[in-house]
DNA sequence: GTGAAAGCGCTAACAT
DNA sequence: ATGTTAGCGCTTTCAC
């Protein structure tokens, strides 16, 4: 309610010095319990607040982290910053969220703006290209999410995409079918560790891996959007004169598959008698699909608790020895539900 | 890459004085064109940025805006701060989001933070109860979204929902229902609006309007669990038994009205035959739902440029002379699908 | 145990 | 048109 209160007055109205008033506030040096208890007093009694600016300025660092995020309404990225927010929160950082839209033009405009506030660190998620540290005009710990990092004080968290891909398929096949991958035509590095575990295993186990084994659609059109869904049509039609039913999808995204049961609906096919189908995430969608789908499941906050704490610990280790640069990889798990 | 450049090695490496400089920088009084030039040149090639939090101290203002948000994993809210944040980005301010997930004593730990770090504004979606700038210790613009604020300098941007209840209602009882509104117990003056709606409209139209016409869930469980689904089918059988068919349904949210539909599907009730349905925001699983879910849509886009634009002004009016706190009323439109 | 004073990087009078 | 300087609020030597 009144005005702003600075150190300094605070330390006139305690009489004493803003060094002790410091000095308490922070916890840091000798003063007696007698003058602590008086300036607490002050402080309270004033509503004093820190100016973090200039606390910032003075330190040379300001208690924030920026989040690079592609896309806040994907919900397994809105998630993943909710659940990291939280935790820097608790830990005293403030989180300045970037929204890049993919776009790497105000990725870049973002990083500068973070730099210039000083921010301590940095979390990095997806998007198209691996993240060079190079961009960075100052060295400062970043940690980047399902989105190999090249340069150094990079760590790297990930769910393991590529297992993930391997048990889907290995699924599909048990159950007889003739595995197809669609995705969309954005490659992420984390899609492109599940095409790998989808190859792998179409290799290993026998299965023929041909030209439409893996179906890429254009990622002009939106989930959900009657385009994507016609684009859907199409493909599946195709698949369905070419191999025999029930057809084997493994999607790269819940999202996806949950476009792909309502075109395979139109198609008047059966789920799971003329198409069984796996999705990757376990994004809420999946429980609203019908019936439910059988997906894998990344360890949102699992990713979200080991990517902050990383973070959190390298910017303390002041010295760059802890060189712990050892890639987190989580690991995911099948969520049997009606596809299969 | 090299080391952190200040205004002053500038000044010095290209033969002028720190003001010369800043003022270069900010483009603010007079400089010649020579001056500027080399100023800009030097800048560039030591890839000068400006430290923004002396120049915060400085300018007692931070360029930073504050968003309080129930809860970032809500679709609504999660594209209503991507869409905020994008327009503050462009006009040069960055955002601090903070997610209390309705937790009102994060809400204050976050206010104080916000204050600390010298916002120049907030904006305040939803929760609970109304807002109090009296929390603030120092005036600041702050606008709500969805929230009735209460205190000076406060903006209020809402959708109609008043006027969406009236919609959505008027539809059910033409199509020959007897609507049922269910919500879940958490209370937002959004909700309140919409039961307005609904109870007016109901009484105008001569519908009976009993004690089960209001059906209220429990806020316990999360959308799309089990728990939720079990409540839901329990109350849809009392309904069953009680009103004759078709049931008529409007759900004070997609997430709900998605919710229901997967309960009537268990219990056999064919929709749109047997139970006519509308949801209220018009949010992706609206799309997701079979059949699809006619819905209440709100304008995201328009709510988000308003809000963000009048947060804006608010802030330059330096004089608080400017009291254009017209609340911003923004309508809503049905958008028809399979339910009805 | 406490105070005085320097200085973080910047802007804005006030000079010239 | 440009330079000098005070000071934003804080932390941290260095004295005592």
């Amino acid at each position: 309610m009144g005005k702003k209160m600075s150190i300094k007055e605070i330390a006139k109205l305690s009489g004493v010095s803003v060094s002790t008033v410091s000095r308490v506030i922070n916890d840091n040096g000798r003063f007696s319990e007698d003058t602590r208890q008086r300036v607490l007093k002050t402080i309270k009694k004033y509503n004093y607040q820190t100016n973090t600016l200039a606390k910032g300025l003075r330190m040379r660092r300001s208690n924030t982290i920026g989040i690079i995020v592609p896309d806040l309404s994907n919900t397994f990225f809105s998630s993943l910053v909710e659940k990291m927010e939280n935790q820097f929160f608790s830990k005293n950082y403030s989180t300045i969220i970037c929204d890049t839209g993919r776009n790497s033009d105000k990725e870049e405009a973002y990083i500068r703006m973070l730099e210039a506030k000083l921010t301590d660190g940095l979390i990095v998620i997806s998007g198209k290209k691996t993240f060079d540290t190079n961009i960075l005009s100052r060295p400062m710990p970043v940690v980047c999410i399902d989105r190999k990092p090249k340069g150094k004080k990079t760590l790297f968290v990930s769910s393991n995409h590529y297992q993930g891909a391997v048990i889907a398929t290995t699924e599909l096949l048990k159950a007889g079918t003739q595995p197809t991958l669609f995705k969309v035509s954005r490659n992420s590095s984390s899609i492109l560790d599940r095409i790998r575990g989808f190859k792998d295993t179409m290799k290993k186990m026998g299965a023929e891996l041909h030209n439409s084994s893996i179906i890429s659609l254009s990622s002009d059109y939106r989930a959900g959007s009657d385009d994507r869904r016609l684009e859907i049509r199409n493909k599946l039609r195709k698949l369905i004169n070419a191999d025999k039913l029930p057809l084997g999808i493994f999607a790269t995204s819940d999202t996806l598959a949950a476009d792909i049961m309502i075109a395979a609906r139109d198609l008047h096919l059966s789920i799971p008698g003329d198409l069984k189908i796996i999705g990757f995430d376990d994004a809420p969608i999946s429980r609203y699909c019908y019936p439910q789908l059988t997906t894998i499941r990344q360890d949102i906050s699992q990713i979200a608790s080991q990517a902050s704490q990383h973070l959190i610990n390298a910017i303390n280790n002041t010295d760059d020895d802890a060189e712990d640069s050892e890639d987190t990889i989580i690991d995911v798990q099948l969520v049997e539900r009606s596809t299969v």
